[in-house]
DNA sequence: GTCTATAGCTGGATAGAC
DNA sequence: GTCTATCCAGCTATAGAC
């Protein structure tokens, strides 16, 4: 039940070690500190472990977002439950966490094909799937002149990562003000009440906490 | 008149040409990539010149970003005089050229506590005249419930910022819309015309038209 | 200002024992 | 599955000749 379906495609504990070291180096010290030494030191296993279950770096990058991506596309179909889906999707696109590991995986994604490749499919789909819960929840309630759920997107999509960045380096001026215009929309088309803490988030977290992509 | 006013801090033909490497090889290969070795090679010059003139790798990458920062703050200043300002100035936070370097530079500002305060100054300068430049151009004509120059520079900042970058992923999705609604909102303010192609651009240009930054 | 040389370290990747 | 040992490449930074 453990270490269970083992080999290198597998999940094995040493391997799931390997991935949350990876995660965390490049969140703490940047995708360039992701070297086969230093994520073994961090597992408490041995460097060639890392060539053992991933063949290169390059590999181990994809994994490490693969698994964030997945998880993140499972709280993204959650939100649809939530007591308040455009309120939870905003929320689970404003994580800090979240962006903070995205913006890695971009600034990697410009100079490596595969992991390009990678993030282009991801985000193609978790789009989708944002337009998909947007037109759902804005059917027949829109004012005229709304912009189409695809354009919604990439406005929710703009705005959370302008707000997160803008926090990573310090920069508040009018953020307040956005955050206000935000939530007066979410309220207009879902009422007052914020989402309870964890509402919004997954019942899918755990072992996934460590390491969101998105 | 060439190579004038040499030394360490000063503006020699070389001190520039390792410049210029750098913030190519940032753009091609990452920042990962500026290495003392690589810089120098593509500048044709000694790496132990890249310690004469910066000491260290980190002060090289500040100055990359403060040429290309100052470059930008000229660019923004000249948008003042263009035939339409905001127009001017949303096309200049467009660039995509400027866009890849700024990537780099913030993934860099998360691990390089010298590099944050920098990117940090340059975004509060930029956005205070973004806001100065709105605020004259709105003035005593903007409908009522207009956000604050302040909101509107998040809003601006935040729609260049994910179109080039999801440019950059091949991501495409609800972008034309999100463009022509843009484009109406600057039609509204100030008439159909776009800036003649470099009428928005910087009479700056030549040099420092190799690393812009923003 | 520019160069050579070099010390000392860290890295990716592999072979092969257990 | 996990480990040791190892090859070779690349890196920062400095000392010092020219």
């Amino acid at each position: 039940m453990s270490g269970a379906r083992s080999g290198p495609g597998g999940d094995s504990a040493t391997r799931a070690a390997l991935l949350d070291a990876a995660a965390q180096l490049m969140l703490e010290e940047g995708y360039a500190a992701v070297t086969t030494r230093k994520v073994a030191a961090r597992a408490n296993a041995n460097p060639a472990l890392v060539y053992y279950y991933f063949g290169t770096v390059d590999e181990l990058f994809l994994a490490v977002f693969r698994r964030g991506a997945e998880a993140n596309l499972r709280r993204l179909q959650d939100v649809r439950q939530a007591a308040h889906p455009l309120r939870a999707m905003w929320e689970l696109s404003s994580e800090p966490h979240n962006s903070a590991l995205t913006v890695e995986f971009i600034a990697l994604a410009n100079h490596r094909p595969a992991v390009r490749t990678e993030l282009s499919l991801y985000f193609t789909r978790f789009r989708r799937l944002q337009e998909d819960i947007l037109a759902t929840a804005l059917a027949d309630r829109s004012p005229v002149g709304t912009p189409s759920p695809a354009a919604l997107t990439i406005l929710i999509s703009g705005m959370s990562r302008i707000l997160t960045m803008d926090d990573a380096l310090g920069l508040a001026d009018g953020h307040q003000e956005v955050r206000e215009l935000i939530d007066n929309c979410l309220t207009r088309f879902e009422g007052t009440a914020p989402n309870s803490p964890g509402t919004s988030a997954s019942p899918t977290s755990g072992k996934a906490d460590q390491d969101r992509t998105g």
